[in-house]
DNA sequence: ATCGGGTTAGGCAATTCTACCCATGCGGTG
DNA sequence: CACCGCATGGGTAGAATTGCCTAACCCGAT
C-alpha cells in the first residue's frame, strides 16, 4: 500500500460532509483531500486532486446531481472510484449508478464501520453494496426482464412525454396540461395514451406510484 | 457555567449521527451523552440521561417521528431543549415544531459553526433559527391568517377524510376509492368536496402538491 | 333533547376524461 | 424514397367527475 487513501466528499449537506470527513480522517490510512457541495464542484475538485475515491450523494439540488457528476467523473477519470452515500434505497438509482460506473452504494443509515469498510473495499477496486442493494441486484439478475423493462421504461419516453408524464403524476388534468404547454387537449390525450402504453400503465394512481418510487416529483 | 452541555443526538442515519457526535465532542464544552435512531429511543434516552439538549431529526421512518418525540419530551421534561436538525425547509414543520416546544431549527446544509452556535444558544434557553426559518416565522407573524389556516388545515380533516385525501393524492379515482373502502362513489364525492373545502383547494394537482409538501405520500 | 359533526347516499346537469378511430408534418434511417 | 418515431390535432360515444342540492343515521356535547 503506497500512502493513504485520498478521498473527496461530495454532499450538499455541510454537516453530513464534515461528519464524514471527521469520521474518515480519524482513520490513519484515509485522508479527505477536498469537499464539494454539488455535482459541478465534485467534478472540479476531482480533476484537481485526482483522489482515489469520491464519496457522492445522489440528490444535490443546486446544479448538477450526483448521477450526472458520477457519469462525468467516470468518463474523464475512470481510475477514480465513486462510492455512493445516500438516503435513497431505490433499486432504480442503484442500477443506474452501477451502469454509470459507481463502485459502491451505501446508505446514510449505515454504521461508521460500514462506511470505512466500504472505503477500503472501493479503494482496492472492489465493489461494496449494502445488503438491500445486494438483494436488489440479485433480484435484478434473477428477473432481468422485469427489471430491465420496468426500470428502463421511463427513458423510452420522449422529452415531451416525460414532461407530460410528470404533470399527470402531479395531478394536473388534461385541460390544465394543455393550457400550460399551449397545445390542444387532444394532443395531451394522445401523448397520455402513448405514455401509458409505453409504461404499461392503465390507472392514474399507477402513474403517481411510478413517479413517486423514482423520486420524479420534486 | 456548571460543566459541559450534555447532548443527545436522535437521527435515523447512523453516519449523520456519528458525524454530529464527532463534531460536538470536538468542542470542549459540549458532550454527547447518548444517541437514538428513532423517536421512541430518543424519549427513553432523554428520560435516562436528562440532557440539556436533544438534537432531533424530523423524519425517522421506524417507529415514532421526531414530531411526536418532541411533543412527548417537552411534555414530560419541559426543561430539556429540543434542537431540530433536518433536511426539510418546510414552514409547516417549522410552525408545528415551534408550537410543540422546539427551541431551535437548523438545516443539515448548515455549517458546522452554525450547528455549534445553535447548541450554545439553545443550551442558554435562547432560540436558534436558520435564516430561512426566521423568514418563514416573520411571514407567519405578518400573515397569521394565511399561515394559521393553511398549515393547520390538514388536522381539521376527520380520519375518514384523511384516508380519502391520501388516496386522492395518490391518484386513485373516485370509483377506485369507493371500491377500496366499500362505500358508494357518491359518498367519496361528498368527502372529497368537504376535504377540498376544508383545505381551500380546487384542483386535483393542488391536493397532490399539498400531500407532497408534507410528506404524506409514503 | 337539541345541535353539530361525521359518514353515509341520492338526483341532476354540465364538464371532463377515456377509448376507440383517424390525419398531417417533420426529421432521421435503412 | 419509404418507413418510423415524434408532436400535433380531430370525431364520436360512453364513462367518470364535478357542482350544487338534499337527507338519513349515529354519536357526543351543550
Amino acid at each position: 500500500m503506497s500512502g493513504r487513501i485520498r478521498v473527496i466528499v461530495a454532499d450538499d449537506h455541510a454537516i453530513v460532509r464534515s461528519g464524514v470527513k471527521r469520521l474518515l480522517n480519524a482513520e490513519a490510512n484515509i485522508e479527505v483531500v477536498a469537499e464539494a457541495s454539488d455535482g459541478n464542484e465534485a467534478i472540479t475538485k476531482t480533476l484537481q486532486e485526482n483522489p482515489d475515491i469520491v464519496i457522492m450523494d445522489i440528490s444535490m439540488p443546486a446544479g448538477m446531481s450526483g448521477l450526472e457528476a458520477t457519469q462525468t467523473i467516470k468518463e474523464a477519470m475512470p481510475n477514480v472510484n465513486v462510492l455512493i452515500l445516500t438516503m435513497h434505497d431505490e433499486p432504480e438509482y442503484l442500477f443506474r449508478l452501477l451502469k454509470l460506473g459507481a463502485s459502491g452504494y451505501i446508505l446514510k443509515s449505515a454504521l461508521d464501520s460500514e462506511l470505512i469498510a466500504a472505503v477500503y473495499a472501493v479503494s482496492e477496486g472492489q465493489v461494496y453494496l449494502y445488503p438491500t442493494a445486494a438483494k436488489h441486484l440479485v433480484e435484478g439478475f434473477l428477473h432481468p426482464l422485469a427489471n430491465g423493462e420496468e426500470h428502463e421504461a421511463y427513458r423510452q419516453l420522449s422529452e415531451r412525454e416525460k414532461e407530460i408524464f410528470i404533470l399527470i403524476a402531479k395531478g394536473f388534468s388534461n385541460k390544465e396540461i394543455a393550457e400550460q404547454l399551449f397545445i390542444s387537449v387532444k394532443t395531451v390525450e394522445t401523448h397520455k395514451r402513448n405514455i401509458m402504453e409505453k409504461l404499461s400503465l392503465t390507472k392514474r394512481h399507477e402513474v403517481v406510484e411510478f413517479a413517486l418510487s423514482r423520486g420524479l416529483l420534486q
